[in-house]
DNA sequence: ACATTCCCTGTACTCAAGGACAGGTCTCAG
DNA sequence: CTGAGACCTGTCCTTGAGTACAGGGAATGT
């Protein structure tokens, strides 16, 4: 190992950030060349420093952190990014490794595993954390047999959302400028994709696969 | 300052752990004297090295933090606990506070607040971050208006987590032995308590709240 | 002993929810 | 062009949800 591989962490939590920087510190072949504290300011310094790795959280301020990734990798294509995560929720892994991360570590998991990922993925590779490559893999096989199971249309979203908030059909009705009738009909869609039995248990449901965040 | 102070950091995350053992590092007035990483875990340690104040996060595995914090406050009482949490729901603050928790900080505070924190606490003083003190004197005030509004009975909680999973009220009344009709009875308390139009809004505050997991 | 609070039950009524059945337009990819 | 999927609308019907009104039993603490 001549070159050290140079690190960009981008994390809401100063001490966490702090901590992963001493942390990626006692290995001789890294260097943490800079640190973001939101989506925004992950995406300057990506494109300033040009790192070799980027470990990004999810959840940060002003700009989520799937669309800094999306961002990152329009301007930098072959950018090499590792989600760094408390998330475990499947759709939040299924997007982020859509818009093209490398890797998804849970916080939590063992200082080797992270070391062993920035490793791979410095090297053009890619590395799932067991737990999460599971989780895929279970979503994966679930939409091969039946696709429409999980497949929730932007629309559906907006009326999963107002559901949440208790709204009742005819005021998402009026809130989406559609019928009430219509409203219906996407609420049983929504049941039947997600298996739900009533509206209560979708909200639920999405929270859980977050697909909406409460 | 003659004797540093003794500290003890429970977090299921190694890596946050590590940093934030590496930032209080910096600190010459501070000495971590140990780690845990499970609740259980830190109810040992802290019985076994006598820590000035604990740093415990509320989310860990085997054991809740708020019931490894009552464990240890049981066998000693005086022991400083400080609170270190990505949770900011009404609900968690109140319970650690009430059992007996002298600071509350969220992740992603600055790290002198952290410092300050613990400085505070070790020379027999309490601090809440400021948002966590906003949020906490609002739950008071409005608590004094109407003291009902808050209160959910552990029945109500009970109804509260079959709610969340979509049960209607015969499944639930079958579930808890109770008729129907006392099942819509503790609905519509839920209901008035915590101002919610239906039960898909209740479970929505609820989470939000804290009162339930998802 | 008494008040308070929680927990339980009943009848009756209104309206929202969800399913069944049947249609329409629009857009995008093959 | 054509099939597929998203989105929209309608009627009819059954049942669950929520509210109002009214009441009883048990276990707290004062």
């Amino acid at each position: 190992m001549n070159e050290p591989i140079r690190i960009l962490v981008a994390d809401d939590h100063p001490v966490l950030r702090d901590g992963l920087i001493a942390v990626l510190s006692t290995q001789s072949d890294f260097t943490v060349v800079g640190e973001a504290g939101s989506g925004a300011e992950a995406v300057r310094k990506a494109e300033e420093l040009q790192p070799d790795v980027i470990l990004l959280d999810l959840e940060m301020p002003e700009m989520d952190g799937v669309e800094a990734l999306k961002l990152m990798r329009e301007s930098r294509p072959d950018t090499r990014v590792i989600i760094f995560t408390v998330f475990d929720t499947d759709e939040r892994i299924l997007s982020a490794v859509r818009a093209g991360a490398r890797g998804y570590i849970l916080k939590g998991a063992p200082r080797d595993q992270v070391f062993d990922a920035i490793r791979v993925v410095h090297t053009g590779g890619s590395l799932l954390q067991p737990i999460v490559a599971t989780r895929l893999l279970e979503r994966i096989s679930r939409g091969t047999e039946g696709s429409k199971i999980s497949s929730v249309t932007p629309r559906e979203l907006d009326v999963l959302r107002l559901l949440a908030r208790g709204l009742q059909n005819k005021e998402i009705a009026v809130d989406l400028g559609i019928t009430e009738r219509t409203v219906k009909f996407h609420v049983g869609s929504i049941l039947s994709k997600m298996g739900a039995g009533n509206r209560t248990e979708a909200v639920t449901i999405a929270v859980q696969r977050g697909l909406i965040v409460l």
